[in-house]
DNA sequence: ATGAAAGCGCTAACAC
DNA sequence: GTGTTAGCGCTTTCAT
């Protein structure tokens, strides 16, 4: 009976006419199957889970949507959580180790839920995670970009652009993340000034962009900044609404690079220039192949970034700018 | 054993020192339920699931924030499926009605799966509905705004700022949905066209408002439009991009109105006049009701619109509209 | 106040 | 090729 609606009927050895009836009954007496006690039976849901802290993130958004179509091809159901916290992502993947999904795509990270994640490995949910920190369990592949790189590149573009006073806004406080580390390596390697004032944080939201970059503008003549590098297209977003109602021209007289390469940045005014990147579509085929074929992976793979050049940095730097 | 995991070792009838001992115990262990069995056994999962058609769209992406942090709240797990077709929607929902989750809103609506819904009612799972059709089954909440009212409400926005010549885009062919006769109403109450060539379709993203609103610039001289009203904020700003990019100013050359009063709208530029209303705190709300106190819920719910006026408007026409 | 047993709805393994 | 049985890991119920 149940051969027939797992769809292996005729690997296994049923006569075509047997699983026809068997197929009508179902449709007769409206069947479905217990997701759980087949679950729970055959050690399988054939359903995974995107794990991502925000869906306000156009980035994490693309991440799903494509996880969501490379699911619906192979078969399995994809399902979304939003973890914004420790505590959240503590709970949704204490849930999560509650196998109700073979799968699990991590978005989200941070050294306190590592334990978790030896947790979900341990019952057997595999795991893949988009950029992870160095302590991750080793059974976990990891993948990443090269964050500092990026940070170089958006920031050597805009060095080439004649911009010297080069803003850099993000969530993050300290200044030992590896964004920054690029930011800054790129602008020691010209002898160019990195001022505390120009570095400005605020929320990972556009709200979050708009403020930091508030507060980088309260500053006045040659002590602002020309250019900034934000830590996302999220807050690039927000930053470019700010210069827009203070009335300074992007890119005529500033210029903004984003990072993560969002197919949103296509859409803002101006077109956002930003740091792109394939994670996902990797981490997506990933996960699959170890829910497929149990496959040996590799720990880490780094996937290449490239700058995509749209409006916001213009070709050269603008009168406002050298004022 | 299992009393005190569940949280009710009090109301029950348990010592401390027991439930103190199970506790260490099944932490020193590593114990974590196994959710399916839980859920077999006890039929609720205390998880719900959000069905949407698109995370892009800010407005769902909303939806799932504010479902999330309310899940979080009543102690609810929510996790997110995308259906983005008719078939996706039928396999999205053949999937919950396998009593996967204890409720599930949903955000995607067509007639064609109203079968699969009344199946999940049969399965005790609850549901509730965000504007949903007329043969709706009747048991399920529907959380729907007035369509036609909102459709109107832009339109004349955009007539008492003077405009006349007001284009449509959707990535709805027909002309028989309800923010298109909203807008009809209203154009046709001042006595006003309503001309075939001002209105235009594509896909219900930034890309496909974009196409539509490069269709209707395509148009010379009189027969252009100086407004349009977009089917929702997504368009919208796929609206906007194109006429920045064919050089025309929004507002002062041309207005923009957009639908669902998303919070991106106030970072575009210029930010975005927009159709605001609160459909997804209300139907969460309900879903939630309908979960932990198995009430008698209305069938009905119409939540109040109204018109956020930002930028993408203007306070009046501008020169070029006038020409 | 606690331990033991039954069984949720399935599928895997085994007998025919 | 087809019918039967055991049991996945829990929670609920019943017996002590």
């Amino acid at each position: 009976m149940s051969l027939v609606l797992t769809g292996r009927g005729d690997t296994a050895r049923l006569s075509k006419a047997t699983q026809q009836r068997v197929k009508e009954a179902a449709a007769k007496l409206n069947y479905v199957p217990n997701r759980l006690a087949r679950g729970l039976r055959s050690r399988a849901t054939r359903a995974i889970t995107v794990v991502v802290p925000s869906l306000q993130n156009p980035f994490f958004a693309e991440v799903v949507g494509q996880a969501q179509e490379y699911g619906d091809e192979k078969g399995y159901s994809v399902n979304v959580m939003v973890a914004s916290s420790v505590e959240s992502s503590r709970r949704v993947l204490s849930y999560l180790a509650g196998r109700s999904v073979d799968g699990v795509l991590l978005g989200v990270d941070s050294e306190p839920v590592y334990d978790l994640i030896k947790q979900l490995l341990g019952r057997g949910v595999a795991c893949a995670t988009l950029q992870a920190g160095a302590n991750l369990p080793k059974e976990v592949p990891n993948i990443s970009i090269d964050l500092e790189a990026g940070g170089a590149l958006a920031t050597n573009h805009l060095i080439g652009l004649g911009h010297t006073r080069i803003g850099y806004i993000t969530e993050f406080t300290n200044r030992t993340h590896r964004k920054y580390l690029g930011y800054k390596r790129a602008l020691e390697a010209k002898g160019f000034d990195l001022r505390d004032r120009w570095f400005a944080t605020g929320k990972n939201t556009m709200a979050g962009g708009a403020d930091a970059m508030a507060s980088l503008l309260g500053q006045s003549g040659l002590d602002r900044p020309t250019a900034v590098f934000a830590y996302n297209d999220l807050m690039a977003i927000g930053a470019l609404r700010v210069l827009k109602e203070a009335g300074i021209k992007v890119p005529h007289d500033f210029a903004v690079v984003g990072f993560d390469g969002t197919s949103v940045g296509a859409f803002t005014n101006p077109a956002l220039t930003t740091v792109t990147h394939q994670r996902n579509a990797v981490a997506i085929e990933v996960l699959f192949s170890m829910l497929e074929h149990a496959k040996k992976i590799l720990r880490k793979y780094e996937v290449p970034i490239s700058l995509t050049i749209r409006e916001s940095c213009g070709a050269s730097i603008g009168a406002f700018a050298k004022g």
